[in-house]
RNA sequence: GGCGGGGUAGCCAAGUGGUAAGGCAGGAGUCUGCAAAACUCCUAUGCGUCGGUUCAAUUCCGACCCCCGCCUCCA
């Protein structure tokens, strides 16, 4: 079956076809944070999803190269400089170590390239020169450079926009602006007073990039005048992406970006979870409440990502039970499995229909909701197999390989044995001890020690287990 | 005003022109000294409403209702 993609562009589930002529190489291009304070587990939604992508692309083979850009000079960055005197590196370098960390809690495979803008201002010059130089760009009054939407016939494509029903935003003032085009958007900001010691000099005038430019920049720096897909949340659909195909295009006259995959919001209590709104959750929120990154990357993945998903408790909880029944089955395997490697092995029937039902359903779009189905279909299957013993380990070490695999994509980890410490083990023993005797009271008393240690005990037909709680 | 996404069981959610995957929660059972844990089974004559097309619609068409979002801070 075709990887297929809904790409923004087309408004269409497309085939995925890779630019490069071999078919091999795939260039992804994911916009990151800006980074000022935390990110909120909206922003991770996309970058999860967005890793989800990544992942399956890689597990279909292909050479991923994989960049994710870090808005270090903005706006809202300027203004926290402002408000608490923080130099602006020490700031940004702050909130990127916070955000990388972050990313390694969820299990996010670090991008290949995470350039920052900052670092790549002679590019941004280069680019806005190039603009200037077709005449698309202008310098207005104000000494700020804009690109005209005007010139680009193609302006509104991914969003459908048609420039002369635009109407101003609520937050625009329009008297600010001294753009010959309400659409059009600066590529250069000229300096002010409120940039402080903000700004870079360059042919225009002190100042500093506008928002878009550096994602044009930088993703062609890495991949190409033309690479494959560009990702991001809904809303930076427009203007964002909009101006970033704009920019570049009229720049280079080639297509920019191939496949646009866009995630829908995560919202909280049926709105969108921002910082404006101030209804957001950082990740270390919800790791202090006692949430592990992989429950979290579990909930927020597990649903299809072009669907709004409301965040709740019960969700991540949900998430948290998911999770143990598929580290459950994988430990049950495992055990079955003792010393025999897959590679020892033929394969058995069920495990090719195993992966032919789960490829079936990420190439549809990342149908992600309908592949744990197949996996959990497939545990219940075995289950019953495996409390008959009719599971031999050679099957059951070719499904672990299996999943394995899988987890290349689902980034959950497989669930390592606990080796329970000495003195649990020994608490163990005193109560299988005390069992045999009857003494059941003390039996019971010692399950009490455990679990106040964190160690459930589980009584099967082959004797007690111990389990982390 | 323009443009878009949704409304499927208590919650989350997949999906299809042929009669509703899966997860969580809940109920029952197996196991057990009792439990716990685990596992199994059960749980929507129904897919926002009203029409239409069809042998057959949740799935196609039309109208309507409701929710969410984008239209230059935004993942």
């Amino acid at each position: 079956m075709p990887l297929r993609f809904f790409n923004t562009l087309s408004r269409n589930l497309d085939e995925f076809k890779p630019l490069d002529p071999a078919g091999k190489r795939v260039g992804i291009y994911t916009c990151g944070p800006t980074v000022y304070d935390f990110a909120h587990i909206g922003n991770f939604r996309a970058f999860t999803f967005e890793d989800l992508a990544r992942r399956y692309l890689a597990y279909r083979g292909y050479d991923v190269v994989h960049v994710m850009n870090i808005t270090d000079v903005e706006d809202k960055i300027i203004r926290t400089v402002r408000q608490t005197g923080e130099p602006l590196q020490q700031l940004t370098g702050r909130f990127t170590a916070a955000f990388l960390d972050d990313c390694r809690a969820l299990n996010l495979l670090p991008p290949h390239y995470v350039p920052r803008a900052t670092d790549h201002i002679p590019e941004m010059l280069a680019l806005i020169g190039a603009l200037m130089k077709k005449g698309v760009a202008y310098q207005a009054p104000d000494k700020s450079v804009y690109f005209s939407i005007a010139k680009f016939a193609r302006y509104g494509q991914l969003k459908k926009i048609d420039a002369g029903q635009m109407r101003p935003g609520e937050r625009v003032k329009l008297d600010e602006y001294e753009k010959e085009s309400l659409g059009d958007f600066a590529l250069w900001k000229a300096w002010d007073e409120a940039d402080g010691d903000i700004g870079w000099d360059s042919p225009w005038g002190r100042g500093r990039p506008g928002w878009h430019i550096e994602c044009s920049a930088m993703s062609m720096k890495y991949l190409g005048e033309s690479f494959d897909l560009h990702c991001g949340g809904e809303d930076l659909v427009f203007p964002h992406h909009e101006d970033e195909i704009a920019q570049s295009e009229a720049a280079t006259e080639k297509p920019f970006v191939r496949y646009w995959l866009h995630c829908a919001y995560l919202l909280v209590n049926g709105q969108k979870m921002s910082k404006r709104s101030g209804n957001f959750f950082t990740l270390r929120d919800l790791l202090a409440k006692g949430y592990t990154g992989r429950e979290l990357r579990y909930a927020l993945i597990a649903e299809h990502y072009r669907r709004q998903l409301n965040f709740t408790f019960e969700g991540v909880d949900g998430a948290r039970a998911s999770l143990a029944r598929m580290d459950e089955f994988l430990v049950k395997l495992r055990e079955v499995a003792g010393s025999v490697s897959a590679a020892t092995t033929t394969k058995p029937a069920g495990t090719p229909a195993l992966q032919a039902e789960f490829e079936a359903a990420l190439d549809e779009d990342l149908n992600i909701s309908s592949a744990l189905g197949v996996l959990f279909n497939f545990i219940r299957d075995t289950n019953k197999r495996l409390a008959e013993n009719a599971v031999p380990p050679a099957e059951a070490a070719a499904i672990l390989a299996t999943w394995q695999r899988f987890d290349t994509v689902l980034g959950f980890g497989m669930p390592q044995a606990q080796e329970a410490p000495a003195d649990v083990a020994a608490l163990a023993d005193q109560r299988q001890a005390a069992r045999k005797a009857k003494d059941f009271k003390r039996a019971d008393q010692i399950r009490d020690e455990l679990k106040a240690k964190g160690w459930v005990i589980e009584d099967t037909p082959k004797g007690p287990k111990l389990k982390r709680l």
